[in-house]
DNA sequence: AATCCGTGGAT
DNA sequence: TATCCAAGGAT
């Protein structure tokens, strides 16, 4: 490994003084900026913007404030806190991740970059970016801020998803990194894509480091970084059931662990109304009295489109000797602190603030 | 390498 | 309205 000149590069120095005058200093995982903090915000804001993440964080550090409270609260928890931010798998692993960190690391999170990195749900840049920001270690990080503004500024083209581009970008990004202020390039690097180098119109007029940009110098920076290659997304079909007993409770099941809404609690569901039914007095062992159709929507996901067509059923239980776990009935005060697929939320919520307005309306 | 995994903001 | 894509990682 040959010595590196750790000092910041022109393109680190315009940056850094950039950020002491326009970063964002007032996060709320930067006050304080503690390693469990820190960790939580990277994979709360994987995939997802800040406006999104900041309400979860709050909740969520408020509820489990430390990798010992996380670790000891039971996954159904974990999985309502993170209820409606999607990519559940991440929740999963950090519970698994913070009983680790109780088992093997005192509680703590590793300051060693093979640890964090093999710890479930923590890949290259987010142990980069919490060792960087949390310990003050020199380690680059490169999401989707970090690889739009290196794309542009070297020119890098090709979709970063492939491999050797990849490669070239992390170079870039392990080369601008500097051995002082790490913390602060890798918040001010951030910065930059998410307030000036921004996808469309980026604001060139302010950016510190204009000088020098290929892509502003060559007019492309409408072209870089390249686009993932489009591809038409399929669309599947579903019909939900929102089966509810004479006592006004809902039938609600976990999903499998694997797959789409992993270990969620969601409704059932099946191919059409029509076998609606049998399926329920066959499989859940339950007398549809009366259904309704409700107005059918699409949820779509990165990957597919999910047109849902909701069904309400009015139901008599079948008494049963022993009921399955992995489905229950849920009261209109329980289902709320479960860890519910966001459409299926909003289709509870909807459903029942309908009944509750009216009666008051018709009285 | 390619696919899977959510949701909502921005345009 | 449809499409892109965010502080990516696991398999």
């Amino acid at each position: 490994m040959p010595e590196r000149d750790l000092r910041p590069d022109p393109f680190a120095r315009d940056l850094l003084a950039w950020f002491d005058r326009h970063g964002r200093k007032d996060l709320p995982w930067q006050h304080p900026r503690s390693p469990y903090r820190v960790w939580l915000s990277e994979v709360m804001l994987q995939q997802t913007q800040v406006r999104t993440v900041i309400a979860y964080f709050e909740r969520f550090v408020a509820a489990l404030p430390t990798p010992a409270a996380l670790a000891g609260a039971p996954l159904d928890r974990v999985l309502a806190l993170w209820s409606g931010l999607g990519y559940y798998s991440r929740a999963r692993h950090l519970h698994r991740a913070a009983q680790i960190c109780v088992a093997q690391h005192a509680g703590e999170l590793p300051r060693d970059f093979a640890a964090l990195a093999a710890l479930p749900g923590i890949g290259r840049s987010t142990a980069g970016a919490i060792l960087a920001q949390a310990f003050g270690l020199r380690y680059p990080i490169l999401d989707g801020n970090v690889r739009r503004v290196l794309a542009r500024w070297h020119g890098v083209r090709g979709w970063p998803g492939e491999s050797a581009v990849q490669r070239v970008l992390w170079a870039h990004a392990d080369a601008h990194t500097p051995g002082e202020r790490v913390a602060d390039y890798t918040q001010a690097i951030m910065d930059l894509g998410a307030t000036v180098c921004v996808r469309s119109r980026p604001l060139c007029a302010a950016c510190p480091v204009a000088r020098g940009c290929v892509a502003l110098r060559e007019g492309l920076t409408a072209e870089l970084p390249t686009p993932k290659p489009s591809r038409d997304l399929p669309t599947r079909d579903t019909t939900m059931l929102i089966v509810r007993d004479s006592d006004g409770r809902v039938l609600l099941e976990r999903r499998p662990p694997a797959g789409i809404w992993a270990a969620l609690w969601s409704l059932p569901e099946t191919a059409d109304a029509v076998s609606a039914r049998d399926v329920l007095r066959e499989r859940y062992g339950v007398r549809a009295e009366s259904s309704a159709a409700l107005a059918a929507f699409v949820h779509s996901f990165s990957h597919y489109h999910l047109r849902v067509t909701p069904l309400a059923v009015t139901a008599t239980r079948i008494p049963r000797v022993a009921d399955d776990t992995g489905r229950a009935w849920y009261s209109r005060d329980e289902w709320p602190a479960l860890g519910l697929p966001a459409p299926v939320r909003r289709l509870l919520h909807t459903v029942f603030e309908d009944e509750r307005c009216q009666e008051p309306c018709t009285a």
